[in-house]
DNA sequence: CTGTTAGCGCTTTCAT
DNA sequence: ATGAAAGCGCTAACAG
């Protein structure tokens, strides 16, 4: 090996010399202030690899090294550059937060929690997040992961909002790159996924109900929620634990549209609910405008409880009960998961079901 | 061509080789099926920076050339590696965003929509957005700024939710870094910064108001909005704008709490007022609430405007008027002042004012 | 335990 | 219009 390296440690003709003369390559960029490894090895008194090791290998540092050359990385406020190191070591040190195709104008409520709580998690484990959504037009997302996998930019992606087949897992799967997905899209598609466990929470809600002393109740949600796993397994989860705990739940109306599916769960013919469980809390809104309109009263006559736990619960009067998400969890669980196969290279996809708190408020026990 | 492409397709002795002998530089990630420049610029029968100029300067390239390169570009699916461009040109592509410090369970509800929308101008522009946060338990986000520009990761910071003496504001403003902010710090400290004309909206509702016949009014926001410009603004900006149309505006009751102030306002000495302006939609739903609890009926007895336009809005019965944000103008405005920073690099920096525009519903109609 | 060397992939003079 | 060479700042291998 060595005598190999010995042929091309410099050609006389300095074809190799990385110093060479004419050092015509230099940019223009204006280095803002920043303290390269080479400021911190000349001001230190070591070379350049030892700052390294400092950095990467302290162990092989002597101590009394160590304490120097820290000094001056810290009165320096040196950082390695990150363009640099990845270049290098092919690691991006930063995750790819891939959002839903959404309106701006009717947005995910819960992004903006979840994205800080995924920021701080990444944070946390010296990853940064790197935000990114299909090009507005397009409603197919491949084409923006294939940008950024070959831009090498990122070293793994979370996934949010997963449908039943979504795309983007299926494509991520070919693509054989790590990521971790908020929410499943079946059996069929081994993946990282955390999730919330909706079935429990509907359970949780549903032993409330019956503790409180109701026993004909009604789940109000979207019809159409085939595509949503969530909502689907809401509803299907209060169905099944209603059952458990003695409750009758009405039939679902089949009218049109929300608000009238929330009237007629007040008047249906075998006697009207007397608590109302929804799918989300912008559902059990539309709940409460119902109630009033039959003259009654929320809380008092028809326990409403809702799911999000969103800001306005506690604006409403009465106050909504409602089911919270545990989103730090799940975004350390998240984060957790994609940097185990990141760094592991092969770890076996797993998921995990975190449990949600039911928020008791006056909607529920007055 | 092929005869000069045949000299460096494979130099046996490959000094000049990048796959030379003695590689023992060489890392240990894989190169998960990205292809190079050189990967092209062999395919394509080039040399390696002609590939580069196709991408940067394909006006220096022979058409026929640049046909045949871009060809193979396709093909392969070639993206230039992002760090390595990087650390050439000290161009990162990359803005942050600095998110405020916030409540994961309290979030701002507009967050969600208006990163979309920044992702989306950024993005037309060529550039990604890196989502960043003052490291939890740290109150001063000094340090968090320090250290992305010290690792060089960023052009440039998008700010929002600027408070009045934003500490970020001062900070930024003091490394010399380019920013554009979403709110204004005062005129003392000049800036890049997009706002909403918030006093332009609340006119725009005191003229609604008046139109539809209203002669006493009253404005619901907090009243500690002394350090939340946008909420001042408004406020001042509807009492301002009630006089010239006008509308007689019943003084805000000192009253603890929003709930209390709002019911204040419907039993007002001089008589209640008959529309109520609010500095929110979780004001206005406030406002609902009161009127119901007053026993009078939102839209026919009182209206009652928000601002923001939530969802929540299409919810309420009735359906609550509100004022809608540009989000989309205001974020690519942002990206917009950003780059003129960064490419033109002393761009004088200069403030935009958005129009919002009154979204009329039933809650002020009926 | 420290220093030397090579090179990640790209762009940029400079020379043809 | 195209090619050759140099080097951005860093880390991994190796030599001392």
């Amino acid at each position: 090996m060595s005598v190999t390296a010995a042929g091309d440690t410099d050609g006389p003709d300095g074809s190799a010399s990385p110093n060479g003369a004419g050092g015509s390559g230099g940019p223009r960029r204006r280095r803002r202030g920043g303290a390269t490894i080479e400021h911190v090895a000349r001001e230190a008194g070591v070379s350049r690899q030892t700052v390294s090791n400092v950095l990467n290998a302290p162990e092989r540092v002597r101590p009394e090294t160590l304490e120097r050359v820290r000094a001056v990385i810290e009165r320096l406020g040196y950082q390695p550059d990150q363009s640099a190191r990845s270049l290098r070591t092919g690691e991006r040190r930063t995750l790819a937060y891939l959002a839903p195709v959404d309106d701006p104008h009717d947005p995910n409520p819960l992004m903006g929690g979840f994205l800080e709580a995924l920021v701080d998690a990444a944070g946390a484990a010296g990853y940064r997040v790197l935000l990114f959504r299909p090009r507005p037009g397009t409603t197919d997302p491949t084409a923006a992961v294939d940008e950024l996998i070959a831009a090498r930019q990122v070293d793994g992606f979370v996934l949010a909002d997963v449908l039943a087949g979504d795309l983007r897992v299926r494509h991520l799967t070919s693509t054989g790159l790590p990521f971790a997905a908020f929410g499943r899209t079946g059996p069929d598609m081994p993946q990282s996924w955390v999730d919330i466990d909706n079935a429990a929470a509907m359970d949780a809600v549903a032993a409330h109900l019956a503790e409180r002393g109701h026993r004909r109740v009604g789940y109000l949600g979207p019809s159409d929620d085939a595509d949503l796993p969530w909502l689907a397994e809401r509803r299907r989860g209060f169905r099944e634990a209603a059952g458990r705990h003695g409750l009758e739940l009405v039939a679902e109306p089949a009218e049109a549209g929300l608000a009238a599916a929330a009237r007629a769960l007040l008047r249906a013919p075998a006697g009207r609910v007397t608590a109302v469980a929804a799918a989300t809390d912008l559902c059990a809104l539309t709940a409460y405008e119902a109630v009033r309109g039959a003259g009654l009263a929320v809380g008092a006559d028809i326990a409403v409880v809702g799911f999000h736990d969103l800001p306005l619960c506690r604006v409403l009067q009465p106050p909504l009960s409602s089911v919270r998400l545990p989103l730090r969890r799940l975004a350390s669980e998240l984060v957790d998961g994609l940097l185990a196969q990141i760094r592991g290279g092969e770890a076996p996809p797993s998921g995990v079901l975190l449990a949600a708190e039911l928020i008791v408020r006056a909607s529920s026990t007055t």
